[in-house]
DNA sequence: CCGACTTTGTGCACACGTTCACAAGCGGTA
DNA sequence: TACCGCTTGTGAACGTGTGCACAAAGTCGG
């Protein structure tokens, strides 16, 4: 893989800049947004199956195979793709490598991402063990809890912090991406010493709603909401094959399964 | 009031070869007023919150406060309640429980959602441990290894199966959600099981892409994808702070981090 | 060197989601 | 009852994201 040195090049248009003067209305936005959000989440999948294609050898893609590959659409991935710059070549494909290098540099990967776990329970300890966050540039350096009898313990090689030297242990081992995986009523709390011990990203795992100055990212996972989402696709499944059935008048099992709707 | 039909209208990146499947005419297709997935998932935060509240003796609620303590715009709060009906009083707000039983029978909360765990393995053992499913109607059923060494053994109070038993006990103990918390090879087998066992919504915590038929639902939670969204914020956050820096042609090292960047 | 073929990159139209703004509706009050 | 202030519900404007379709740009065989 070829380090690129930095000489700009034209590189992407990171900022169209074209149009400087806007709102600057009461709320302050950021400025110029360069890469739709949903873009950047596809991006970070399409680097992981292109990860997996060198590792097997693949040197040249199609949009076409990577599309597939990445179970989404050719045209979006193109289009996504032509967010960061021009990388293809016309009849032949992308350079794996190259389309590597050039999402990694857009990702901001090109950089280690230390990472602090606060809240060593059953999801903590899951995830201070996870193989997955190192082996992809996110070295977690640092885990924090209340619990007296796990401060000093090592979990997945690393011993755990009290809480109360979060400030200064996530700054002095330069932490820049916190994770909550403390119980709901100590989230908050939690995050309040985060923020204020310099972290600017939050991954939070606990069910609540977290209050946030505007510099500080926080990306939620919510597994209950997860499950109420497939829920209601159950639901909304149901109530069609209901209605179309009572539309036809007839009753019939679909294949896979008997699955018994009550009426 | 709402009229609310069935809607159809399902797509969720489905194959580029699926047949059209409603011919109701392919120039109208009026009758999809289905609720946006975006609006769902806030629904289950909204839930969550007027569930806090209901514990809290809190009985009537503005979309103001509501709308506050979910942590979004009043009038996107107010749009999707409207999804799902018309139970406000104009000048009041909404009555909490009433709120809260119309959500849940929206997001089909009403049922219970057997759910099955694969993979109990530092993941597995803690969403098996976890309380905070069956507390939302999500109890989980059945939980399944490959490892000889842990059938059998209890895991939050549930034995563990063996894999090959799959079929066979998603279908007795009516499974309708499934969770994969393998090994990212596993995954795909592990989900086609699930499907062939009738299982139509999965959950999948293992970074690959699956492949499954039209009718099953797969949402996925790709811890390494948040993270990198969350570092490609932080990128974007330092090539404007760089350039800002740049353009006032001053240095000012930022507390947190030294980014350094080459000339 | 040319022409056939392949695949990218993108303009455009459309669908979806968000936000604004305000009439409609309700409870309380005189 | 008539008025008033408050909050909902929603039409419409706006912004963002998606997908199509095709010209441009490259490769390859002759
Ligand atoms: N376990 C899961 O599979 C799962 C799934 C989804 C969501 N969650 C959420 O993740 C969070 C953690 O879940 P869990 O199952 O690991 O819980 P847990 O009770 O097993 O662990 C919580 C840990 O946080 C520590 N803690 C409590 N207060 C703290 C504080 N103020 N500062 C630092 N540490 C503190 C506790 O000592 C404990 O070790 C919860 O909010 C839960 O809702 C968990
Ligand atoms: N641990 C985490 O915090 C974390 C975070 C993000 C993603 N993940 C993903 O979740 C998955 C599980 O992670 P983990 O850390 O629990 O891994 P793990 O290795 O601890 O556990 C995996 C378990 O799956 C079992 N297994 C393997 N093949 C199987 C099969 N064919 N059928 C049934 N069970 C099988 C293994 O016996 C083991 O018990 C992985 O895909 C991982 O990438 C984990």
């Amino acid at each position: 893989m070829a380090v690129k040195r930095g000489a700009g090049d034209e590189v992407v248009t990171t900022t169209p800049a074209t149009a400087a003067p806007d709102l600057d209305g009461p709320a302050v936005r950021e400025r110029a947004r360069a890469i739709p959000e949903a873009a950047v989440a596809r991006l970070a999948v399409y680097l992981r199956v292109l990860s997996g294609m060198v590792d097997g050898g693949v040197t040249t893609i199609s949009s076409e195979e990577l599309s597939a590959a990445a179970g989404v659409n050719s045209a979006k991935l193109r289009k996504d793709l032509s967010y960061i710059g021009s990388y293809g070549t016309r009849g032949v494909g992308y350079d794996v490598e190259v389309l590597v290098s050039h999402i990694e540099r857009i990702l901001g990967l090109t950089r280690k991402h230390s990472v602090a776990v606060v809240g060593i329970g059953n999801l903590g300890h899951a995830l201070a063990n996870y193989g997955g966050f190192p082996s992809r540039g996110f070295p977690v350096v640092a885990l924090f809890d209340v619990d007296d009898d796990l401060t000093g313990v090592p979990v997945g090689g690393i011993p755990v912090s009290h809480i109360d030297e979060i400030e200064q242990v996530c700054a002095s081992r330069e932490v820049s991406i916190g994770v909550i995986a403390t119980p709901p009523p100590a989230a908050q709390a939690v995050c309040d010493r985060l923020v204020s011990a310099g972290v600017q990203c939050i991954l939070n795992f606990a069910p609540v709603v977290l209050q946030v100055p505007d510099h500080v990212e926080v990306r939620k996972v919510d597994l209950a909401v997860e499950m109420q989402i497939l829920s209601f696709h159950v639901a909304r499944r149901a109530d069609e094959a209901s209605a179309e059935q009572a539309a036809n008048g007839m009753v019939n099992g679909v294949g896979v399964e008997g699955v018994v709707i009550r009426p």
